[in-house]
DNA sequence: TTCTGTGCAAAAACTTTGCATGCAA
DNA sequence: TTGCATGCAAAGTTTTTGCACAGAA
């Protein structure tokens, strides 16, 4: 337990989503300036590895971090990025669901659903659109 | 239309899941030998704009794509990363509900759902372990 | 021909590793 | 005191940018 863990451990604590290394670096360095790059990146692997927080694995490419909580979900916009919190229960169904038929046990899931926000919807952007 | 866009998109056509820009990079060289990796990247970006590959955006950190199509899901274990595919059918209630309670219209959806899978149940793997 | 995409080169940013020091327990 | 975490330094990747050439239309 250093302070370097707890200004680690702060910021995602007091984040929304999910965090590149870099990015939790640069934060916590507001608090403990003394703190370096691969600080960060071995703080968070422990962190990961002793259930504190989460990599959200793409499965490929690079890692981002998110504290480790209760399920809970996000819905992005594609064009703005803007993103929302879902509540967990709209998808307790679904859980059910997926566990019987995949024989998975499913946790810790952080489900990202991606649409257009009111406000992109009015000005149109098309960006990346699928339609 | 050129041949490395073609081996780009070739790429991600017959690949499941989201790839890197890298892995992208070495999966096409295979076919398009003369490739280089800016090539890749702007392609990709590319691609993105145009609505053919989806960004796997995270919110934050680097950038994964995948092939554009219907609205599809994964499964992924968080111990040893396999993933399975989720039928699209499963979460048409929870987007409905969504989109009548955020304003969001959803689209473009690749929702990944994280668990143990059945034989990482077996081995009683524990990294990254919330519970 | 004209315009856009590509390759090459180089720079910038990100990530990892090794080792010696320092702090926590 | 002991051992692990940190800082520093350096190396290895990944990503971005500028510019001249080549290929598509």
């Amino acid at each position: 337990v250093t302070s370097q863990r707890l200004a680690i451990l702060h910021v995602l604590r007091h984040s929304r989503g999910h965090l590149s290394p870099m990015e939790v670096y640069s934060r916590a360095r507001r608090t403990a300036p003394g703190l370096t790059a691969p600080t960060v990146y071995r703080t968070l692997e422990f962190l990961a590895d002793n259930g504190l927080a989460w990599p959200t694995s793409t499965g490929h490419g690079h890692l981002a971090y998110e504290i480790a909580q209760k399920n809970h979900h996000h819905l992005i916009c594609r064009s703005c990025g803007g993103e929302i919190v879902v509540k967990p229960a709209l998808l307790n169904h679904v859980y059910r669901k997926l566990e019987s038929t995949s024989g998975y046990i499913l946790r810790g899931n952080h489900v990202t659903f991606f649409g257009l926000c009111p406000k992109c919807q009015e000005t149109g952007v098309r960006k990346g659109d699928p339609q």
